[in-house]
DNA sequence: TTGACATTTCCATGTTTGTAGAAATAATAT
DNA sequence: ATATTATTTCTACAAACATGGAAATGTCAA
């Protein structure tokens, strides 16, 4: 099984879940810049230590960082690796159909 | 939390198994009319048992279907719904972004 | 150098998952 | 009826995960 299936899938099953899903949606709509971890925790309103466990879990899979300022710690998506997961769905759909590029313009129809 | 971000993150969840995504890979390079269950089965090499468990797992969140035809069972990916799920996580992506329809075509650079 | 703030680490606990052997079910052929 | 093929359900168990309270860490300000 390849690696870069493997690494997908430890990507994809970060996102699986209701709260770390909740906290890409934040990452994204901050854009480069990030945001505080105190800022997502009063917007998801969880415990300090819960959110934490989250946020080093989407860490450890190369979906976001965080950097320090000051007392703060910035938490920002790892754009990159979150375009390569999405081509790599997008190529397992819509490319990797024997016949995709001949006929079809979509294959989910 | 919403519906719809449930529902992603339980099918994302689902796709985040190296099992998982390798029998999703197969899927859709099989297209709308499917796999043979036995026919995953050879190719990813794993038992029946373990196997019959994660296609229960997927069809139960709504990434596939089985239809019987004799006695071969055949697994089909629901394109509709992967396509919903891809649509869900772009649009979170890009078109989430504040800035992103004025000032950028993409968001993820 | 004490206090407040921001966040993590530690710890304990209950829940879910992944795995696979063995038995059961379903469909077909002889 | 019986055997064969195809697949699921049952069962059990170890490993991983999710949760949150309490204590520890790092940073700044007075």
């Amino acid at each position: 099984m390849s690696l870069e299936l493997e690494q997908a899938a430890a990507q994809l099953a970060e996102l699986g879940h209701p709260t770390r899903l909740g906290i890409f949606r934040i990452l994204v709509r901050a854009g480069h810049q990030g945001v505080a971890v105190g800022e997502i925790q009063q917007a998801l309103d969880i415990p300090n230590s819960t959110l934490s466990h989250h946020l080093s879990r989407m860490t450890k899979v190369g979906l976001m960082a965080q950097r320090r300022d000051g007392r703060t710690l910035y938490c920002s998506l790892l754009f990159n690796n979150v375009e390569t997961l999405l081509a790599f769905l997008y190529d397992e759909c819509c490319l990797g159909l024997p016949s995709a590029s001949a006929s079809q313009s979509s294959c989910c129809d």
